[in-house]
DNA sequence: CTGAAAGCGCTAACAA
DNA sequence: TTGTTAGCGCTTTCAG
């Protein structure tokens, strides 16, 4: 027991231990000793151990987790990416994939993950997503949202394993995807509308995405066959613009059945629709998507096609751990539910 | 199982080069070299560069990060975290800190920093930001509110300069803070209610957290100077709970001026309120905080305390970059703005 | 301008 | 059980 630079009397613990090796130094063992006993590793003197590990927290020490990570090849990071691709500017993004990242944080946290986030507008770019795979920091990459980068991310997913997308599912595809049957809600949606009453559909949202291109084109599918008009109302998603957007095109619009592209849109209509007078849903019947928190909430409190957030969020960290250790995984598509409130009528 | 590493694309390709040693060997130069070239650094001969950028292209290859930043001692990444100190049981945060959280990635996106994202729930522990600080991970830390958590936070600030916080500036405090005059905020709530005829007034929102005990106390300073009752409903924050609880709460109450803790508390009683038949804002008027994008599309459209999120997220990273390079930096305290829409009267 | 060499701080295989 | 010895893959003096 040598103890010639740690004197508590003399000047106290100045020099501060930042590395194995000091620590090592003040307990008189070697580092390769150090690291095992903070690692709590069973072939260390249990005595000794407790020993270091006293003294660690004593000097307030922690071992550099770059270093550890560099050598045991092992990051302990998963990547999340938001693609930024249609939508440039909305920096803000969707409450929906907000909410979905922070569910996926809760779960990766749970599985002892850290999350390295990083939001890319891939604009001319192709390499974004390399970018981060390439990198060495990450164990595995989840993508919340194709956004209008499938291509890349199919590409990307040729050699790289690890990776898990929240999106569509198109056949055929290689990367594994976790994600609504958009058509599927789509159907649910306009064929609510119409066993409600409604004799004329319109279509809220811009179409530039994979995901609710699929919901427009299934809800067009139904209405075509029940012989009812559809029209489509490009609003943009992006929550600053989308009520001057909608004050400009619902006063024209005849339609008595309306499907917005998510509950957001859903939410402002409501609004206009009740400022030029009218009534929801007797003269006028509206369906959301996504069924977030807020859509129990609005007035009347809205009709939607829920998605369910934390089975995606859980499938996708879960899947993406199969995939790390090297199993290979189904896509997950999920049915969506149809949530029936005060938006659209009673039933006959 | 599956899932061979080498994509046998380009021309019988050889062994992956994942290492600057490997593009060194077949670019017939050194590590150091290459190392340089890639960096871009003007000692290396400009054709010799290029060649190598390109040899790098073709091969695909990206330097090792982890490696890189051991090396160089600078991380390039932002640690942030977000403690659920009370409120345990909520992992969906509040759309507030996602939003902040958007804001503040963009923002670091913009500096060249990546973001390291943590939740954590502090329960009994009290080193979970040491944790970050002293992990080697992150060249800076930013806390995403204060929870409970106010002493953890000081403490650590003590010996850590590179850390910035939102929340609530508390006289004599060390950390580095950024947020919004919440007294303020609370003052001009209340006196906007009172202003408007209100004669009774209620505070809606748990005062568990800091910020928003400020508020609560503010309003009811202003309330007693007024000679004006208000009471306290504490509603819990996490959206799932709210509504029943102001069921519960809100048919008792006869406070005719209402100053909910946030726009999401405000929209549910709005709906609550709509349902027991008490018009708004004839009845009774109620004052939001945040001023979410939402809180302009409820019905009636919510008067509320803006929050400049924007312009706190820039001020936490730009004072985190200033700390990091050294510089001391002064708190930001921003003012709030009184939003007045419907739900609240005409001035008489 | 380029190569050689010395680590960044840690882990793990191999000895002792 | 512990110490010793190599590196993980990169950057950066220091020579040449």
């Amino acid at each position: 027991m040598k103890n010639n630079e740690n004197h508590p009397g003399k000047n106290g613990e100045q020099q501060k231990v930042r590395t194995l090796a000091d620590l090592a130094r003040i307990a008189g063992v070697s580092a390769g000793t150090v690291s095992r006993a903070l690692a709590g590793k069973s072939l260390v003197n249990a005595e000794t151990r407790d020993r270091i590990q006293t003294l660690a927290r004593e000097h307030g020490f922690r071992p550099n987790q770059m270093a550890s990570k560099l050598r045991s090849q092992k990051t302990g990071l998963i990547g999340v990416v938001i693609p930024l691709g249609h939508e440039k500017r909305q920096h803000v993004s969707d409450p929906f994939f907000l909410t979905l990242l922070g569910q996926i944080a809760d779960e990766l946290t749970e599985s002892g993950y850290d999350v390295m986030l990083r939001r890319v507008i891939p604009d001319d770019t192709t390499d974004w997503l390399e970018r981060l795979t390439g990198s060495g920091m990450v164990d595995g990459v989840i993508v919340i949202g194709q956004s209008d980068q499938f291509d890349v991310i199919e590409s990307v997913a040729e050699h790289y394993h690890p990776m898990t997308v929240w999106g569509h599912r198109t056949p055929g595809q290689t990367h594994c995807v976790v994600g609504t049957d958009n058509a599927l809600g789509g159907r649910m949606a306009a064929e609510h509308l119409i066993a409600r009453g409604a004799r004329s559909l319109a279509f809220l949202g811009v179409t530039t995405g994979i995901e609710i291109r699929a919901r427009y084109e299934a809800a067009k599918a139904v209405a075509e066959a029940a012989g009812i008009p559809l029209v489509h109302l490009p609003i943009d998603l992006a929550a600053a613009t989308m009520g001057p957007q909608l004050e400009a095109a619902l006063p024209d619009c005849k339609a008595d059945g309306l499907f917005a592209a998510s509950d957001l849109i859903a939410m402002s209509a409501l609004r206009v629709l009740h400022q030029i007078g009218r009534k929801v849903p007797d003269d006028v019947q509206i369906v959301g998507f996504d069924d977030l928190l807020l859509a129990s909430q609005t007035m009347p409190p809205l009709t939607t096609i829920r998605q369910e957030i934390g089975l995606g969020a859980k499938a996708l960290v879960d899947k993406l751990k199969a995939r790390i250790s090297g199993e290979d995984t189904d896509h997950l598509v999920n049915a969506p539910q149809l949530i029936v409130r005060e938006s659209t009528r009673k039933a006959a």
